[in-house]
DNA sequence: TATAAAATGATAATATTTATCAAGTAAGAA
DNA sequence: TTCTTACTTGATAAATATTATCATTTTATA
């Protein structure tokens, strides 16, 4: 699947394309460039963090994986591609998917003239992990 | 009312406070770190950026504007802390404001055990200035 | 004023991302 | 299958954004 998506995108089949999709795919963690670098050492020894980088640009352009501008500090990458929203522990910085279709209407008057195309969710919480971790401490 | 803002949250009353401030209140433009130290400079020509890093983020962190991130290239400052949603131009990045109250219920069964407390919506558009340049280039 | 705590400014250090380019590889042509 | 070319990789430099450090200066209060 991982082979069809490369070429549907009219892109060469490499193994380092091959190795980062694999690892995306299923990924819930939305990692980030060096998350998947790391990742990639462990079983390609020689993967180049250019690479990774080339890589994931080339995905998001094709529209294959999607980049969430969700943590200040770095951008991170989404396997799914298709529009949904996303939970985000504020504490952790953990991010879950969310598959809601809201229907959200902007009046007219408040669009500002833009032409409104899309529109995603970040629903900002505290994970159970977190949450577990934060009653431990005050007792 | 900034000297209060800055009183408010507990902080000296500097020069450079006031003039960051200032400079934010009434700006639509969500302005990044660069930005600011760009617009100080002129009339401030011996602040620092690291000042303007430093008050950012000491604003930032006694609630009296809010950082967005939005961009993936830079953080970038709102100077309206209460809650509210962002219209963004997908190709000149430009971010609006947007005031509107909705209410998004997430099921127990999606919520993953994480606890809500707020959520950000971002509207993606093109707005009037890139619309108007996108049809001059195609005729 | 004098003093202590906090803030500024200069700059170094770090982190993240992009650019460059020689060498290697994939995919279609012959 | 081999050749050829365009694309891709990997190494590394460069650029960009942010944070850290710390001596000096300034603010707020006594």
């Amino acid at each position: 699947m991982d082979r069809q998506k490369i070429k549907e995108a009219g892109l060469k089949l490499t193994p380092q394309r091959l190795a980062i999709l694999d690892y995306l795919r299923d990924n819930l963690e939305h990692p980030s460039a060096e998350d998947i670098y790391k990742a990639m050492l462990e079983r390609f020894p020689t993967m180049s963090l250019a690479t990774v980088y080339n890589t994931l640009e080339t995905l998001r352009e094709k529209g294959a994986i999607q980049e969430v501008t969700i943590d200040p500090q770095k951008k991170r990458f989404d396997p799914n591609p298709r529009p949904h929203h996303h939970l985000i522990c504020t504490r952790c910085k953990r991010v879950l998917d969310i598959h809601i279709d809201y229907q959200l209407h902007v009046p007219e008057a408040k669009k500002n003239g833009f032409e409104i195309v899309g529109n995603h969710i970040e629903f900002y919480g505290i994970c159970p992990d977190c949450r577990l971790k934060m009653s431990v401490m005050q007792s």
